[in-house]
DNA sequence: AGCTCCGATGTCAGTCGCTGTCATCAGCTA
DNA sequence: TAGCTGATGACAGCGACTGACATCGGAGCT
């Protein structure tokens, strides 16, 4: 137990997306969110290096089953493979939280500040992927690219499953974006419109 | 004749990438940017939306090329080779330039907000890549992937162009990215290290 | 030439994100 | 009970960025 009233991050986290989905981003101020949470301004920048990391608490965790997914899978699995392994572990965690998720991708999507911290955060997810291959004993240069490769897929996956009505699985909608890259760097001809 | 002296915008460029260098990003103001180029500080925000984009003013044209390149492919190309075709146009382009990319490129990467605002250029990148393979006829997912795969292979061969000792051009190691990147995808094991 | 228009710049005040510093407060331990 | 410590508050201050208004000087018109 706390000595002040607990779970002060949790509080900051909740308060931010509320205001940040009432009025924006940029119309929010800091001082709003400290105060809605019962804190105080200089508090919010204790626990969050700037008001667009509050978003962006679970990216550390992402990051790590990302990793250990792929220092899981079998020795045998292809780079391609252990990635793909990567990627469905975090389809399934993320799989019951899609109301949430569409929610906090609304936020994001409407600022480009935003945008940017998402993407660095994909950058930070990509290049420790590609840091997990290596030490698999995958090259330096097939490391980078089938972990830029994976991203590039998750991305897209990731946006076709919030914009769907909800049919497919993000699972599914990765195994199949998964192929489909696969069939257009080998230069296939996908159907046309 | 301008009635005032000439190209501000030029002299504002120089000077914040001359001082970004010389003090680092962080540490320049934008008051200290306008003065060395002989403006105000309102002035310099008149140019450039923040600090930050005064180091991206090449993405524009960088950006219409990529995408007149793919509109350009002959109508039979593959949707990745209309896409390899526009990276060896950039490749051309930047050749001559491998020098200034590489300042440019080490003041960026020394600051995370510089990296961020990097992301997002080469974000919009692939989006307008997108849309031009969209415009050719090629269905919405693979045209995702494959502009996100190409700009996964620029990233990664441009990267190494910077860091190599400079035997191998920016167009071959794209063409050889892309090889890999194909291989990687297909599940071919690459070389171990 | 004289006049007017207008776009680029300067000036100034103000908001807000973010930081450094010091005080305070609540529980824990000796 | 007397410290000790970690989380918080209070406050001053810097710098990025914006809105409003003044100014300046060339272009075009009469």
């Amino acid at each position: 137990m706390g000595r002040w009233e607990p779970n002060a991050r949790g509080r900051l986290e909740q308060a931010a997306l509320e205001l940040y989905i009432e009025r924006g981003y940029e119309q929010t101020t800091v001082a709003e969110i400290a105060k809605r949470a019962g804190l105080t301004e200089r508090t919010f920048f204790r626990h969050y290096a700037d008001k667009r990391e509050v978003l962006f608490a679970g990216a550390g965790a992402l990051q790590e089953l990302f990793v250990s997914a792929v220092a899981g899978a079998p020795g045998s699995a292809a780079p391609i493979e252990a990635v793909g392994a990567a990627l469905e572990a975090a389809a399934v965690v993320l799989q019951e939280r899609r109301d949430s998720a569409r929610r906090r991708q609304t936020v994001i999507a409407a600022n480009a500040e935003l945008r940017e911290r998402e993407l660095i955060k994909l950058a930070s997810l990509s290049a420790a992927l590609a840091d997990a291959l290596r030490q698999r004993g995958v090259a330096d240069t097939a490391a980078g690219l089938a972990a830029e490769a994976g991203i590039a897929v998750f991305k897209i996956a990731f946006e076709r499953w919030l914009d769907e009505t909800g049919r497919r699985s993000l699972a599914q909608l990765i195994q199949e974006s998964l192929d489909e890259l696969r069939d257009v760097t080998a230069g296939r001809p996908s159907a046309e419109r």
